[in-house]
RNA sequence: GCGCUCGUAGCUCAGCUGGAUAGAGUGUUUGGCUACGAACCAAAAGGUCGCAGGUUCGAAUCCUGCCGAGCGCGCCA
């Protein structure tokens, strides 16, 4: 039972004891906010409920506090020692202490790997939800660069977070295998001539990419070389096709290594091409038709084109020309109407199905399948219930599109169940630009920079991984000359990978990221590393107690002395992981876990600071190793949500 | 032109459905390792919450307008 809850429920109880006439009808009964106290003298946490209830009531603010708090005085709360109210009128509540640690330190102890998502489980359990989340989705052409990098982090946090709370989820990442980017490559090879060199194969297509790029800019004509690639690898049947195939899987390859090195694993691949080939679309056209809303056009600007109707429709109010086109007058499909057909897969509405064969297993011991266009097994995959599509800010308008289409072609709750997962995007500072050489001198200078793949402008992410990598491996031969090279490098990987997932995962979705390299590569302060060094500093207090023969009590007893602020504080925080979880899913927010994660260690290193453990009297020194253990626990609950490596050592 | 997002400390960002004295990190200055690891802690300085109105007991938060920034808006892919 979360002490919040509790006092939640307590204060329903007595708004309606004490204002019963705010409970006619019943289903009226106000909701009840619960904040920090912005100063620790009021108490452990306040309700704002009757500032808010002033209104409704007409009433002072301070007078229906008073009367509130009377009669919560009435009936002892669990967890809780002190009612007051302060003005405006808050009513303050002081936790029991004592009450407090007993209940949330036995709570960890019990749960352990589960504290924090258990109580989640018990709320979510019955409804038996399966979600597919689609993330990191790279064009297989070229390097994976930090952009693609927020992406797949923060669809594995997400990934990690509903798993947690007890959703089924099925993590699918997408390959365009037959798109414009890897005809570049083939059309690339062919004009220019290049030989692989030593590179990593998608380093390589990096600069194949941006040089045939540039061809084109000298030689538009090329573009027509370009559109006849594209067209054999749609056909899919002769040797173009072939060569632009192997190179989608080779470049797939290195994004799983650059990935899985990140913690980040699939479920399943699937390929357009096996959406093209198996014919999605037209299976989804033929179910379709039926539709009022997808109309022939008669006339007008889109005459001769298959449309699905949108002008009618709320959101897209104001447009000039809202409908859509599914089908072009030559009779071809547009993406909007081939990404119908695969959000219809993911729902299991489209009534055709991939086949799947193992691809590989993985590092987290899961096997990664990939679907296959015939002789594999069926039926494994999709069949959401909820479909989450992780793709940067710029697409909203088409996953929209997408989303109102499927309500209007007759899928009203698939539609409802389309969560188009924005987040805004990754670019360069002007010191990360000056710093990759991108300024160029006649450009006036810009405080940011936008990465680009055709210009191969951006920050490759393997290359970030190796300067964070390198960095902390010197760190940790500095503190540790002790340990061998091996051990320092598999250490400083640990701790370059924290920092990395931590960066792309603190901030809010709608905030840009300003990509600077002393940032990304800082190791000290609100950073990835120092969640792990206050995970490695609970577990050094721990094995140095245990070493002396004292071990955290089955059995909490507490000293004589009352807890001190440090301990409340850390108590405090290791209590709410339960609720923040909760939270975290609810609004679809890694950063809440982030922020959490950090407050969290921040609190131990106070405590660290101000309680020593070890060197205290056995009752005293007792007491707080149970709290060490459970917030040690918390941290690392926390962490694997994140995808950070708890460290023992570092 | 229309739509979405943003503007908070020198810099990078938090600030929950309106609530108490607007918070972190970083940078600057200062203090703390014979100690459970200093990848740490403590302290100081640093703010007209873009600007102007409005709503109300109360606005960084909601509404309107303006200024500034970013991104979208094809039978393209």
């Amino acid at each position: 039972m979360l002490i919040t809850e509790t006092i939640r429920q307590a204060l329903q109880l007595g708004l309606q004891h004490a204002f019963p006439q705010l409970f006619t009808p019943a289903e009226s009964a106000p909701d009840v906010a619960l904040e920090e106290p912005s100063h620790p003298s009021f108490g452990d946490l306040s309700s704002p409920v009757c500032l808010k209830l002033a209104r409704t009531l007409r009433a002072n603010p301070l007078q229906l506090a008073q009367k509130l708090a009377e009669t919560l005085s009435r009936e002892p709360i669990p967890g809780v020692a002190e009612v007051n109210v302060t003005p405006p009128g808050y009513v303050n509540f002081r936790f029991d202490y004592e009450g407090l640690a007993q209940l949330v330190i036995n709570q960890v102890g019990r749960e352990g790997d589960l504290y924090g998502s258990r109580d989640a489980i018990n709320y979510t359990l019955f409804i038996f939800f399966k979600v597919v989340i689609e993330h990191t989705n790279i064009n297989p052409n070229k390097a994976a660069h930090i952009g693609h990098l927020r992406n797949a982090c923060l669809g594995d946090t997400l990934a990690r977070i509903l798993t947690a709370v007890g959703y089924e989820v099925e993590v699918q990442n997408y390959i365009d295998d037959t798109g414009t980017a890897v005809a570049d490559i083939v059309v690339g090879y062919e004009l220019l001539g290049w030989q692989e060199d030593e590179r990593s194969f998608d380093y390589f297509c990096w600069d194949l990419y941006t040089a045939i790029n540039e061809e084109y800019a000298k030689k538009p004509e090329l573009k027509k070389r370009q559109l006849e690639v594209l067209h054999s690898i749609e056909e899919g049947i002769d040797e173009i096709a072939l060569q632009a195939k192997k190179i989608a899987e080779r470049i797939v390859v290195c994004h799983l290594k650059t990935m899985a090195r990140l913690g980040i694993f699939y479920n399943l691949l699937t390929w357009e091409s096996h959406i093209l080939q198996l014919g999605f679309w037209k299976h989804a056209l033929s179910s379709l038709q039926g539709s009022t809303s997808l109309v022939l056009e008669q006339d007008g600007p889109n005459v001769g084109c298959w449309v699905v109707r949108l002008k009618d429709h709320p959101e897209f109010a104001g447009m000039e020309n809202p409908d859509k086109v599914l089908v072009r007058s030559n009779g071809t499909a547009t993406y909007v109407a081939k990404d119908i057909a695969y959000q219809m897969w993911k729902f299991g509405i489209l009534g055709k199905d991939f086949s799947y064969a193992p691809y590989g297993s993985q590092e987290n011991g899961a096997t990664l399948w990939t679907s296959v266009l015939q002789g594999g097994e069926t039926g494994a995959f999709g069949g959401a219930n909820k479909v989450i599509n992780v793709i940067d800010i710029r697409q909203k308008y088409l996953q929209d599109v997408l989303r109102v289409s499927l309500g209007q072609l007759g899928y009203q709750e698939q539609a409802a169940n389309s969560v188009h997962f924005a987040y805004e995007l990754v670019v360069l500072s002007a010191e990360a630009a000056k710093e990759l050489g991108v300024v160029s001198d006649e450009e006036e200078e810009k405080d940011m920079y936008a990465m680009a793949g055709r210009k191969g402008i951006g920050v490759k992410a393997d290359d970030l991984v190796e300067l964070v990598w390198q960095k902390a491996t010197q760190e940790v031969a500095r503190r540790s000359p002790g340990l061998s090279t091996l051990e320092q490098e598999k250490l400083g990987l640990q701790i370059a990978v924290a920092a990395i997932r931590y960066y792309m995962q603190r901030y809010n979705m709608n905030t840009l990221i300003r990509f600077d390299f002393a940032e990304a590569l800082n190791m000290q302060g609100n950073s990835g590393p120092y969640l792990q060094y206050a995970h490695a500093r609970a577990h050094n207090i721990l094995e140095r107690a245990a070493s002396r023969g004292l071990y955290p009590a089955k059995e909490i007893v507490f000293p004589e002395e009352k807890l001190n602020d440090s301990e409340k504080v850390l108590l405090r925080r290791i209590a709410a992981l339960p609720e923040v979880l909760l939270k975290a899913a609810g609004e679809l927010a890694p950063s809440t876990i982030a922020e959490y994660a950090y407050q969290l260690a921040a609190s131990f290193m106070a405590f660290y600071e101000a309680s020593p453990v070890t060197t205290a009297p056995p009752a005293v020194a007792t007491f707080r190793l149970s709290l060490v253990a459970a917030y040690k626990q918390a941290l690392a609950n926390s962490l694997q949500l994140l995808g950070i490596p708890a460290l023992n050592r570092m």
